[in-house]
DNA sequence: CTGTTAGCGCGTTCAC
DNA sequence: GTGAACGCGCTAACAG
């Protein structure tokens, strides 16, 4: 049963040559008879020869492996961007191997532990939301590995960076439902310590700005769980004397349960209230009525990521960048 | 910057050792004497020693590295599945490397191949939904690398399997629909060459059967592309003279769009037709009403057929087993 | 253009 | 209980 795996060492015995010669044929390396090179390639084919990653790693010292560590691969955004980089990945030989934090920076941790010690090339991290500690990524950075923040960055720490502009996707929803006429608009927003709930709300703020549109302080409300106590918050709105005429939610689940909440109540969405969200995550899709979104471009992100560590790896390039990415607004008849 | 990796060579020339008495101490393995055994482990940890995986994989003839195949991982199911694995592998020491066939048998080859030339230890796969061809599958197991499918498995072929029942799942939902008191039931099948869309069917007629319902012919119609050409069936379905009460689907999604079609017709639902689903997708949640539906396990299929796997790897076992987990049907409100 | 030698980091015989 | 020697499969340095 055990086919043993037929080695470069086989096909040398075979062609009468010596193993380094058979090296040398098989990648297209240093000046190599070209008929040796055909006899090779040919044995090789026959012999259904492959070369063995590992030995090759040891010797090269590279594993032509990046490590990923996301939050969560069940939320779409992070399997789209994995998918991104996936693809990146396979176009330059290299492999993926990730692991979720579960948003669990202990979880986290052990991760990269892990994958440093398979001995990755890179590492591509979006890090958990509790995550403020740089020192185990900067250890990483000290073993010559480089690291790339994805989505999620770390703001004090000297490393390549690809993240969504949130702040810009904010205020494009905000001006559209400004656009649509509504005066009185509500932000519900995510946790107070999350870098990119933050940016989204000040987009919300300067699109008010911008447009001579007083804030009122009664609607901005922060969800310090997300979805658990978002229908609190929701309630707590449409309790006050002046109602307001559109919500921007900080993700899609809390739009959905906004809108749910507003049929409830019999309000109309969206001659009513107007009802926009962030993520288009496919309930988006799927509510009625559907909703009106901030796309933010995941696999894009995970490409652009991929990219800039392979560069690194390959010391194509030494500095780091801050990329930031646009997301586009994905009108619907919620709004 | 080069931190250079420290070995077991180091830690034996500063404690005046040998390598392989270094090497044994580091396993707990063979006699070695208790102190000098200390002395090594203190010293490997003040050094921050890590076994170099890459050497141990080439001596050892073992990577401790699962290789796994699926579809798509932005599906929620293979996520979920996914999770599960890298739980089980996690504990026991493996690492899991994955790629997605996006529904394409070449893409699936390919990864596989791949996989292999990296020399997983073992294989999980869940088909693609074309895949018929066994041969690549039992060339890797020539090689000496077991496989276990998941979820989508081929059956001609002599391999560790976990699947869930469709037929039970499915026959769950229509008795349901039948308590209800509904008579006239369709369903909107899947593809007619994907076995578990078969399944599911068989359990449609089979339920219908067994409380004494005669099978209407008209009540049964494929989709054989899923969503793309499903909304025409369902306006079939609803141009029928008869028309049914009840709508089993093959999926969350048609489901989610028969609802919406409804409402649009003023077909109030679930009073005038009931609606259920399939897989427990998160649309079913939060779409209006929400959708009942069947569950699969798919966290625990990924948890089973990892140990099995890992079983089959270790020795622990060397027969084949085909192990079939049970569905929950989940009652909300469109039923 | 090709063969010889050496070594990647570790595990496994053997002796001692 | 410990060390020397060899090999895993492959690449790299140096001769020739």
């Amino acid at each position: 049963m055990l086919n043993k795996q037929v080695t470069i060492k086989d096909l040398a015995r075979k062609l009468r040559l010596s193993v380094s010669t058979v090296s040398r044929a098989l990648r297209d390396v240093q000046d190599i008879n070209p008929e040796t090179k055909r006899q090779v390639l040919a044995l090789a084919k026959e012999l259904n020869y492959e070369p063995n990653f590992i030995a090759r790693s040891l010797v090269n010292k590279q594993t032509k492996v990046i490590g990923v560590v996301l939050p969560v691969i069940a939320a779409r955004y992070f399997a789209n961007a994995l998918s991104g980089m996936m693809e990146v990945a396979d176009a330059n030989g290299y492999h993926i191997m990730f692991c979720q934090s579960d948003e669990s920076p202990e979880k986290e941790a052990s991760n990269i532990k892990k994958l440093v010690s398979i001995r990755i090339d890179g590492l591509l991290v979006s890090v958990s939301k509790c995550t403020s500690d740089t020192e185990i990524f900067q250890k990483v950075q000290q073993r010559g590995i480089p690291v790339v923040f994805f989505d999620r960055a770390l703001e004090h720490i000297d490393a390549t960076k690809v993240t969504v502009n949130q702040h810009e996707g904010a205020f494009l929803a905000v001006e559209h439902l400004i656009r649509k006429g509504c005066t009185k608009i509500a932000h519900i927003a995510g946790p107070r310590h999350l870098s990119i709930a933050i940016d989204r709300m000040n987009g919300y703020l300067d699109a008010l700005q911008k447009y001579n549109i007083p804030f009122n302080k009664e609607y901005l409300l922060h969800c310090e769980d997300f979805q658990y106590d978002a229908m609190e918050k929701i309630q707590a709105l449409f309790n006050l004397e002046e109602k307001p005429d559109a919500i921007f939610t900080v993700n899609d689940s809390i739009a959905v349960l906004c809108i749910k909440y507003l049929k409830e109540l019999g309000i109309r969405v969206p001659e009513d209230v107007a009802v926009v969200g962030y993520n288009n995550d496919p309930v988006s899709e799927v509510v009625w009525p559907a909703l009106t979104t901030v796309m933010q471009p995941s696999f894009e992100v995970g490409k652009l990521a991929t990219q800039l560590l392979i560069d690194e790896i390959e010391q194509k390039s030494t500095q780091h960048f801050h990329k930031v990415l646009s997301s586009e607004l994905i009108v619907r008849s919620s709004s």
